[in-house]
DNA sequence: CGGATTTGACCGGCGC
DNA sequence: GCGCCGGTCAAATCCG
């Protein structure tokens, strides 16, 4: 009995060893592939970095020479025509500069290169940008892991939801993390429309998840998310003007992480390169913009509809005073000397007139109203702003993105024949602007992007009726 | 029944 | 430290 046990026990160690042989042999075999894998991860992580460094350089190289041209085609023009400034800002109301009217009249109406220079360079920009590491809203759809356009650049919340508590991770909890960043705050746009409809059709889907009374304002202020694809980090806020309840004021926070519906793709242009710009002032050397979001306001007019879009940096009024917030506000009646029926105007010859004006500084403390207010010395801000434009792609994006959003509406509702601009320049203008980056010949994209003007104009312009404010109080 | 909205509770930032 | 306020959560409710 014995004997039998001893001979079992020991079949058993043997098994044991031999187990024990094998596991150590997977052992150093797993550790020699895990070696293998680390070399290899190692080679892609050299191979990712110098590509990164590669394509940082390109860019930059881009930008500089970008900039350059954009210097040297207002060098020679400012040469030429030296009181002329690109886009008409602003001379109307000098009274100033009458005595180039017919100099500046011929630059504009004699030659549809005209309008293709200016087309070709404002594409130009936004191709500079989109390649570069400023964004509209779109570029996630070709790229994905760039930077956003809306947060600073070391803002990694982008990618999950709800951002406030991984930002808290990132700045708080996570140990490698750099000191925070003093108080940068996402950039919000916020667009000032007359709407009768609880909230602009923007072409995006939105899940209410809040509801506020907000200080200040009657009317509640509603929460919105992003739904087109769940993680979305973009937010919205919608609330009626305290003022007058029928403006509506949306205010958009962040940027879209997947392809936008074609219909989306003209507010969503506007808002992310005016929050680029809004972003970028500050910091461009070569911007005349000196303090913080604090001194721009651009205004373009529409004489059919009687009224203004003003693109003024500010702080947000009805939210948070310590988010940095760049307005659109596409209410305001034209002023009467921001578009007058002048030869400065190069599309007034006829019943149709754009026109894009500098109307002035204007700084908007929180809770103040928003005015237009016109500087003392306008043609001094028409310079400042004309180098704006020159050396600031992201200005010129905004610009170029508002006005055609903007124009597009007021177009195809108007049915009005447009001077100057060919139907052919519009739309190649606005197929890039509304398009983004994503540099497509979709005409869906664009057939619906005009739409989209359509319906918001009719929800922006309608001149509609006062309102009974009790109206949106619910 | 599932998705959207409502609404009171909760949390964190900020000013005093 | 405390209170105010903006922003978000999540259970309850609504609605198609």
């Amino acid at each position: 009995m014995e004997t039998k046990e001893a001979y079992a026990e020991e079949e058993v160690s043997i098994t044991k060893e031999g187990l024990l042989q094998t596991m150590k042999i997977e052992i150093v075999k797993v550790r020699e592939e895990n070696e293998k894998l680390r070399a290899t991860l190692g080679q892609v992580m050299k191979e990712y970095k110098s590509l990164e460094a590669h394509y940082h350089s390109i860019v930059q190289q881009k930008e500089a020479n970008n900039n350059f041209e954009a210097s040297k085609v207002q060098d020679q023009e400012s040469k030429k025509h030296p009181k002329i400034t690109i886009l008409s800002m602003g001379e109307e109301s000098s009274g100033t500069k009458h005595e180039n009217s017919t100099e500046f009249t011929e630059l504009f109406s004699k030659s549809k290169e005209k309008c293709t220079e200016v087309h070709e360079d404002l594409v130009l920009r936004l191709d500079c940008k989109y390649n570069g590491s400023n964004s509209v809203m779109s570029e996630n759809v070709t790229n994905p892991s760039s930077e956003d356009s809306f947060e600073a650049p070391k803002d990694k919340e982008k990618e999950t939801w709800p951002p406030n508590k991984l930002s808290k991770k990132l700045n708080g909890e996570d140990g490698d993390e750099e000191t925070p960043q003093p108080t940068v705050k996402r950039a919000r746009v916020s667009v000032r429309a007359r709407c009768d409809a609880p909230t602009m059709n923007d072409g995006c889907q939105w899940r209410k998840y809040g509801q506020k009374i907000a200080k200040g304002n009657p009317c509640p202020r509603g929460y919105y998310r992003c739904t087109v694809v769940p993680g979305c980090p973009v937010r919205k806020q919608v609330q009626r003007c305290a003022e007058d309840p029928a403006i509506l004021i949306t205010t958009y926070e962040g940027t879209h992480n997947h392809p936008l519906p074609a219909a989306a793709t003209a507010m969503a242009s506007t808002t992310s390169a005016a929050a680029s710009m809004l972003l970028s002032g500050p910091t461009s050397s070569t911007s005349p913009f000196t303090a913080p979001y604090s001194t721009n306001h651009l205004s373009y007019t529409n004489q059919l509809s009687n009224h203004t879009a003003d693109v003024y940096p500010s702080h947000t009024m009805y939210t948070s005073p310590s988010h940095p917030t760049i307005t659109l506000d596409l209410t305001k009646p034209t002023p009467s000397h921001a578009a007058p029926q002048s030869p400065f105007n190069p599309y007034n010859a006829k019943t149709f007139n754009h026109n894009v004006g500098l109307l002035g500084q204007s700084y908007l403390p929180p809770g103040s109203s928003i005015v237009s207010s016109f500087p003392p010395n306008q043609s001094a801000l028409t310079d400042t702003l004309a180098k704006a434009i020159a050396t600031n792609p992201n200005f010129q994006s905004v610009l170029a993105a508002a006005i055609t959003s903007y124009v597009g509406g007021q177009d195809a509702k108007s049915q009005v024949p447009r001077n100057n601009l060919s139907l052919d320049h519009e739309l190649k203008w606005g197929e890039h602007l509304a398009l983004g980056t994503k540099h497509n010949n979709d005409p869906n994209a664009m057939g619906v992007s005009r739409d989209f003007a359509t319906r918001s104009s009719s929800l922006f312009m309608d001149p509609s009726a006062p309102m009974d404010k009790a109206k949106y109080l619910s």
